[in-house]
DNA sequence: TACATTTGCCTAACAGTGTTAAACGATTTA
DNA sequence: TAAATCGTTTAACACTGTTAGGCAAATGTA
């Protein structure tokens, strides 16, 4: 019985529509405004179908995370095969990484664990700590009298790898080895100061 | 009339219950435990009178963002106060800055917008890139014969950097600079390159 | 003291969420 | 032809944030 073939077919299909469909609009409201009913409108049926294909919500989320990881794979891997020296390789790799970031900027975020909450608080707010940092930096590097473009520089890669590193050790809770957070902090804190001296 | 001082007291008083409850009820259940008949209950009130100390529910979490701020400019301050060279200053509050992300974690989140969605498919996922990324490292750094843990460690300093540029910008949604982000990309991972050679 | 007004708080409700159970018609199997 | 299975829907449950209405006690006014 072909048929047996045929419907298969339509089940992988109808189960790529999902995830498309959650894409979709994911990409126009944003990961608070997806719904399993408007999954559901999208791809033309009622919710509780949807519940066939995926045991839940979350189930789709991780389906679509492994998909992002998938071609952020295959990107980089992409990057790799343009290039012969490690070194090049290694720089494309992470100019793709910083791409990939952007032009699926829903999916990292997914990926990633990247929220975005309230904004108009937080950027008044968040002076508090950027002056008090700017005002040290700025004492650091007074012998080059530097400008304030370069102190803002300064202090946003500072606060990068900072935040980069704190973000990876909540997502991936503690996954990483104390010494090497140890490591990477003295070294990414003592680095840039020696190098703003 | 001195009651009216009295009555104005309790009302701050129930508005910072409210606030407190919230923040109880976010450390025991994380983010998405937090529901207004929740904070209701804790302050053992129905869920309405909540709205008359606060327009809604995003209300409640910008003040505890507000407050999350002050008390990490505070901390820094403090830091400050303990040294008189501007660079052990400067040291002394990134590492205030860490300290501050893991002894008060739910309110990092809620500041800088960290979320973690699912875990168990991530982490088999994610070894797409991990294994491209340090077998090119592992090939930059042939010469110097360096331990697995050495380039996990040179892993983690690429990743921090550039995930956490990349974080800014989704979070402030490009408030930086365009060549603020071009220059401290090129440095970050050139300097990195450079120093594992 | 008597009435009117404000205040504090609650119940009920609306629209939306994820998820499950029951039902029903169509199709396939025996 | 009868039985079983499949695909799908409707209805419901327990939640969510939020608003409107009402009730009773406290307060203000005469």
């Amino acid at each position: 019985m072909a048929s047996k073939d045929r419907i298969l077919r339509q089940k992988e299909e109808t189960r790529n529509n999902i995830l498309g469909a959650a894409y979709d609009i994911v990409k126009e409201e944003g990961w608070n405004g997806l719904s399993m009913r408007k999954i559901a409108d999208k791809i033309e049926y009622t919710a509780p179908i949807i519940y066939e294909y995926f045991s839940n919500k979350e189930a789709i989320l991780e389906e679509l995370t492994g998909k992002g990881f998938v071609k952020l794979t295959k990107e980089l891997q992409s990057a790799i095969d343009k290039f012969e020296k490690p070194e090049d390789q290694l720089e494309a790799m992470w100019m793709t990484y910083w791409d990939f970031a952007f032009t699926n900027t829903e999916m990292y975020q997914l990926m990633f664990g990247v929220q975005m909450t309230c904004c108009a608080q937080r950027c008044s707010a968040q002076e508090g700590p950027y002056k008090l940092f700017t005002q040290v930096i700025a004492e650091v590097m007074k012998d080059s009298n530097p400008s304030q473009d370069i102190i803002k520089q300064k202090y946003f890669t500072f606060f990068s790898v900072i935040h980069g590193l704190i973000a990876i050790n909540i997502i991936n809770k503690s996954d990483i080895l104390e010494t090497i957070n140890a490591q990477i902090l003295k070294d990414a804190i003592g680095g840039i100061i020696k190098s703003i001296q």
